[in-house]
DNA sequence: TTAGTGTATTAAAAAATTGTTAAGTATTAG
DNA sequence: CTAATACTTAACAATTTTTTAATACACTAA
């Protein structure tokens, strides 16, 4: 469920790492491990975990430093990061997040308070990715760019097209009556029956009809 | 520098939203306030800022409630939204992250973690904006010289054509509304609806037809 | 088989949206 | 203050999208 999210925890308190491993392996996260700047940077690297959860005081180079290096790399500029540290150490706070921190955890940790904030963290990553986009099978579709991609081709949708194959695939193999598609699609405007089947018929004519079924009585789906 | 960074902050306590306006207008951003949910709404849809502070606790309409709202607006579906809470209020923090927080802080407030924090979570989002230059394919703009080079040569935009252009290129491929395009270039002044399309069309005299794509019914996006 | 019902397919009309131009107004630089 | 440039508007052209309407087709039940 969580087993393809990766996790890096960078600690040079073996006890830590270990304490901290349990608690989110046991959510189904993949746990990677350093206990060093040096080794973290390069299994980040080589890895390119979802999230990575550093101690902000460390011998060599601190967190701080790391943050900052992992920054520098294009493929991680955009990944979580979040910070842990001694209750109290203001400054660091301040110097965390102005390194490009997203969340920040004081010691002592408490293992439930631990994981939620992961939890959550992470959801947020997710659900904004996911939000906009929906992949399914050799159909990619993004409603931020307007854009449908057909087995590696872009095609283009007029706006009515898109926002009907859009609302179906929200939501892949779930019957839309032809009322809940006037009323998502059209926003109730008033409109003859026969509308929505040409607009369907555009769509397959686009990217097949294989996708698109026709449930007689009802309405349509989107399946495959 | 942040003076184009619009911040929207909603509390119900005069005195904290000018302690914090205080800071942060300090930094150089444009501050906006309310001090109610129903009045923040309405600024935020028209104003568009680039971030949204709501306190969670506040009489008629809460925060949580108020960000649900603000996230229904198509428009306001990407704003960063970060959450003033008193400490230890456990329940209200999980509640602001499902429904669609991006950061959460605790009260009291210092200042200096405050503005940190602020500075890094727009950092994060406007990065590319940050940086002041966008390099994409054989076009090359930069906000800080207000020049735009394509295929070497210096192109000389005026004010309205760069801005819009810049907005454009700042998230390629990024569909962006009228509306958007209004709130962001013009600043809320209302114009006719043909003076985007003129804009456009002589960017797209400079720098040809073949970037700047429009998605009929909903607006603009650079591509390529 | 044959009504009866509901959907598919077309083509064309209607509506909506954008492109283009030119002229007028506002703003800015010198 | 003047000249040049930038910006907005309005009219109309061009284009694309959306809807309608007519007809064909498919399926079901009597």
């Amino acid at each position: 469920m969580n087993s393809d999210i990766k996790i890096l925890m960078v600690d040079d308190e073996e006890d830590i790492l270990e304490f901290l491993s349990y608690n989110l392996k046991k959510e189904g996260y993949n746990i990677l491990t350093a206990n060093n700047g040096k080794s973290g940077l390069e299994l980040a690297k080589n890895h390119l975990p979802d999230l990575i959860m550093l101690d902000v005081m460390m011998p060599e180079m601190d967190g701080i430093e790391l943050c900052e290096q992992l920054r520098l790399v294009p493929l991680l500029e955009d990944v979580l990061i979040l910070f842990l540290s001694a209750r109290g150490e203001d400054y660091s706070e301040l110097a965390g997040f102005s390194a490009g921190a997203d969340d920040y955890i004081t010691k002592p940790i408490k293992p439930k308070l631990l994981v939620s904030r992961v939890n959550a963290i992470l959801k947020r990553k997710l659900k904004k990715i996911a939000s906009k986009i929906i992949s399914i099978g050799d159909i990619n579709i993004n409603k931020e760019n307007h854009t449908l991609i057909y087995s590696g081709k872009e095609i283009y949708l007029a706006r009515k097209e898109f926002n009907l194959l859009y609302l179906l695939m929200s939501i892949p193999g779930k019957v839309f009556s032809r009322e809940e598609i006037i009323a998502k699609v059209w926003n109730e405007t008033i409109v003859g029956d026969r509308t929505i089947d040409v607009h369907v018929r555009k769509i397959r004519e686009k990217i097949g009809s294989q996708h698109i079924k026709t449930i007689k009585g009802i309405g349509y789906k989107f399946d495959l």
